[in-house]
DNA sequence: TCCTACGATGGACGGAATCCAAGTCAAGAA
DNA sequence: TTCTTGACTTGGATTCCGTCCATCGTAGGA
């Protein structure tokens, strides 16, 4: 974690205690927060950092790559500190809960040319939604 | 169209004229429009349609396996009128547009059973993003 | 034609996220 | 060290999507 907020010093970060207590939460639990569970957490060590700070915080850290924003559909967004490692998301249809997968291939390989339409494809997402053990019951 | 509205009857529908409107839309542009333009589009045709019966109406056509929902991270979800032949989608970071489209591949097959972790994985969808001609300037 | 259960209505409501104007403070300058 | 300033934080208002609910209307069977 250290190295992250040196990472964000170094692109010019002011390094403030709010900032500095939602990266750590962040990097504390390698599970995916929502921004209110963000917001909980950093706020049982900084009382009373707000909710916009978490939210903007949040938004810079997706926006220099530090973090993936993982929407699901109709629920609160997810925040995946896992950025450096490329990996997918494996999504339970029952409760929300999300799991890193890595899964065999190269979509973005499996994309011809034909089928781009002009676009500047940049990124493939794959994800794979089911019902956890705990859902499937 | 009167496809979807024969297989809707056989399913127990009670065809109303607000139902038959909404699947006209639909029906009528192959583009992924939002909630809210499905409504828009099935006033003209139907000026007193409320806001509710075109979600109710949208959110059984998915259930029905008619439509597809594409949720756009943050923006509202876009309904996909091309249900019954699989498809994944590219959409521009941009400007929110979306197109089908039909890669190589079988996503489903590239999840190892080591990776799935007890989970019944039923469904694999893969995101391109990217700027489409117009965004990309 | 009549009945009635299913569907439509629209305004209130709720969650998630953003906006904004005012106050605060990190960190470089002197 | 203190000063200065613009970047950052605050929290309440606001927007955007979507759902809920009590009431009214009507499709389609009897």
């Amino acid at each position: 974690m250290s190295d992250l907020l040196e990472r964000l010093r170094g692109r010019g970060w002011r390094l403030t205690s709010q900032r500095r207590v939602v990266a750590e939460v962040l990097d504390g639990e390698h599970v995916h927060l929502t921004a209110d569970e963000v917001h909980a957490r950093a706020a049982e060590r900084l009382p009373e950092i707000s909710r916009a700070t978490v939210y903007n915080t949040l938004g810079e850290l997706v926006t220099l790559g530090e973090v993936i924003e993982v929407s699901t559909d109709g629920r609160a967004k997810r925040y995946d500190p896992n950025a450096h490692r490329p990996h997918q998301h494996l999504i339970c249809t029952g409760c929300g809960a999300i799991r890193d997968v890595h899964p065999l291939g190269n979509p973005l390989a499996d994309l011809p040319t034909e089928q781009r339409f002009g676009f500047t494809v940049s990124q493939a997402e794959v994800t794979y939604r089911g019902l956890c053990p705990t859902c499937a019951g």
